[in-house]
DNA sequence: ACGATATGATCTATAAATGGATCATAAATA
DNA sequence: TATTTATGATCCATTTATAGATCATATCGT
């Protein structure tokens, strides 16, 4: 009983996957690999390499950053080794964090 | 005959989705927003926003770009506008590269 | 221009993601 | 502390994504 996925996305979020499809297929592109051979190095098929690469909001999280790291693209402007400091940094952020939110705070705050 | 998704992920891959998670759930916290507000905002439901924040590699990424969007999250650091901005210029720098890659470049180039 | 090959698209069966409900626990506020 | 509510987790039914094969076309290298 599971209702269809999403049905509209916002603007921000449709480009900013063909954003990073495009990242995908331009690096992919100057390394000369092709998109059997980044299937394979993913460990996926060449169908889903191309639907990543035209922004498809359908393919999962998972595929679409493992192709991206084996063509070479840097996910939130960081090198491996920055990624892997800023989430320690953001691990230490949330544990200062409130656990839940209360909802009491009917003023919705979605100013910005 | 599908072959199980992708077993076994780079630390970059896996890495960059779990620091997307931390982001969302910073912002959404900061925002005073609850779990089921946002999934409700998504038209999702609100297991999909935990695994998400939890930087689940299965799902979606238009959910998870969906929800970053609604609780603020920059996507490649940039806002609406300037996202729109490269996206349009990725598209003619996308019309600019070879069409095809020719795999007779054997010479892998993962010097990266 | 020709031949080889990459790309793009479509189809089917299967695997996986998702929604919705429910339950237990944790955590916030009075 | 008590009460209320958010969170985290699990289960099932259904939708959806994916692999794999195949075909048509575009594009590259010769």
């Amino acid at each position: 009983m599971a209702k269809p996925v999403i049905r509209s996305y916002s603007r921000y979020a449709r480009e900013a996957a063909e954003l990073l499809g495009h990242m995908i297929r331009t690096a992919r592109t100057e390394r000369a690999l092709t998109v059997a051979d980044v299937a394979e190095r993913a460990g996926t098929s060449r169908g889903l390499v191309h639907r990543i690469e035209k922004g498809d909001m359908g393919c999962s999280i998972g595929a679409a950053f493992e192709v991206a790291a084996i063509v070479g693209v840097r996910l939130f402007e960081a090198e491996p080794a920055t990624l892997t400091r800023h989430l320690a940094m953001s691990r230490d952020t949330l544990s200062l964090l409130p656990k839940a939110v209360r909802a009491g705070t009917k003023a919705v705050k979605d100013d910005f």
